[in-house]
DNA sequence: GCGGTATGCCTCAGTGTCTAAGGTATTATT
DNA sequence: AATAATACCTTAGACACTGAGGCATACCGC
């Protein structure tokens, strides 16, 4: 809605790189860990995932590498967070904290 | 993202409905406020503003009335809150505390 | 007198994110 | 024999917002 009007929608970019903080992994298991961690509340589809780490990884944020595993047929295709996607994190983090609190200061407001 | 994958987006409803809690106001007068008690974070555009406005008012969240002023040639149109508004805004608060205590477990997450 | 800024309403094409559905392939369960 | 789970992928459509436009009046500076 205004300088960072894409923010809020791009929370998932910012999920996903905050993930990729703490291990690399490969997209399936992302969409786990965000439904584990988030007690049940993001479900995220895998036709919001895949493209977007697709994006990230043009992008330099991300370096992915393919993994074979013996007892499954299905390769799995880990990512893991660059340098430049550290960046692309606490900037994404501090807008996030940005909005929050605007959001808090329009919620609240103490004054009429 | 899932079941109000909506939320994030529609966080503009959220704010114009928490605005009206407080008094009757016209649309100009929303974007100042949102402007003003953000601390110049939020600058809504009008393209988002009044269709917004018009939707609420045919979902019965709102009522309008124009309203003339004597020095200013252009009237205003009041928007005020509606008992069906005040549930709204009930709902999508709750839903937006729900999102934004969700996102921090994901931001958080002490474990691993 | 003329352009810029402010007030105050409005619309609409375009952009970007996500949803919902589809596809491929293998294994385990019912 | 069908369904669910694992694991990757794509794409049409929905939807909210941006950015630009329009209309009308008043004030300010040059």
């Amino acid at each position: 809605m205004a300088h960072d009007a894409q923010l809020v929608k791009g929370t998932v970019r910012l999920m996903i790189l905050r993930l990729l903080e703490s291990e690399p992994m490969y997209g399936y298991q992302m969409i786990q860990h965000l439904r584990d961690r988030s007690e049940g509340y993001f479900q995220l589809g895998e036709g919001a995932l895949y493209p977007l780490l697709h994006e990230l990884e043009a992008s330099g944020f991300l370096a992915s590498r393919w993994v074979a595993v013996e007892e499954r047929p299905q390769s799995r295709k880990y990512y893991s967070l660059e340098a430049k996607g550290e960046q692309e994190l606490a900037r994404r983090r501090d807008e996030w904290k940005g909005f929050a609190r605007a959001l808090d200061l329009i919620l609240e407001a103490s004054r009429a």
